[in-house]
DNA sequence: TATTGACTTAGAGCTAACTCTAAGTGATAT
DNA sequence: ATATCACTTAGAGTTAGCTCTAAGTCAATA
């Protein structure tokens, strides 16, 4: 596949993949004789794999971590195990925060809803 | 309140909230004669309310955005309602991606574990 | 044959959200 | 009296994560 297609595939921008090769992300992309990428589907497992954390908000420095541990083989299995259960533990942080913000933002919309409808005589301008 | 003292109590730097109060996220601050700042509850209310949005992830143009309707009094209220629906929306795909990124995380983290125990044979490694 | 279009590189530029620096004021402690 | 400390300002610097630019190669089409 070339950068268009797996671009595409991904809806990544070709210069976002080329930029996350340069750093290491995505070990071993093949070239063609011209030195042109090929990406295989190893190469897509790691962009999509590296596109999900990321989504999650994953830093780019933990994913290199990663990655090289990765790289390294199975001697490092283990390390490996901790990154990521330390990686869980910040996306559950995470979702709490999000968790409380959307329950505070319902309790506002429904204080909005009841001023808009006129339920409230004692409206007072909440923040 | 000193800057001191409400950098403390919310766990921001002073350094953070006169950035807030420049670009004019929070809401006129009281002054003493001297020129300090002596923050009010109302200051208050709104440095922690803006704190819990930025923990969540909400950029600080929309925050503005809901800062100067609320300034310009009950006449917005429909469109603060519209601004914090659209936010709430953003929290939950938010809230989506990360779930989906846990549930990946623990699937890994299962297999991880197979293969440290050894109850994996066919060991192969897995992105 | 000339040009179009997809690819290549190194490296500069951009945006959000702080974070730090320098220079200064004023109240309190030694 | 002098030094320390908390505050003040404007504006420069930093970091993460892209995003863009310029200059070049190569294959396919008008």
């Amino acid at each position: 596949m070339t950068i268009a297609e797996v671009s595409k595939k991904y809806d990544l921008t070709a210069d976002t993949i080329r930029y996350y090769e340069k750093i290491g992300l995505i070990p071993t992309v093949p070239r063609t004789e011209k030195g042109i990428r090929n990406f295989d589907e190893e190469s897509c497992n790691w962009i999509e794999f590296i596109k999900c954390m990321r989504n999650a908000g994953m830093e780019i420095e933990i994913l290199l971590e990663y990655v090289n541990l990765f790289k390294q083989g199975k001697t490092t299995v283990k390390a490996r195990k901790r990154l990521l259960e330390e990686q869980r533990e910040k996306l559950i942080e995470k979702q709490n925060n999000i968790n409380a913000t959307i329950e505070r933002l319902d309790y506002k919309l429904e204080l909005y809803d009841e001023i808009i409808l006129g339920k409230r005589k004692d409206f007072t301008e909440t923040i």
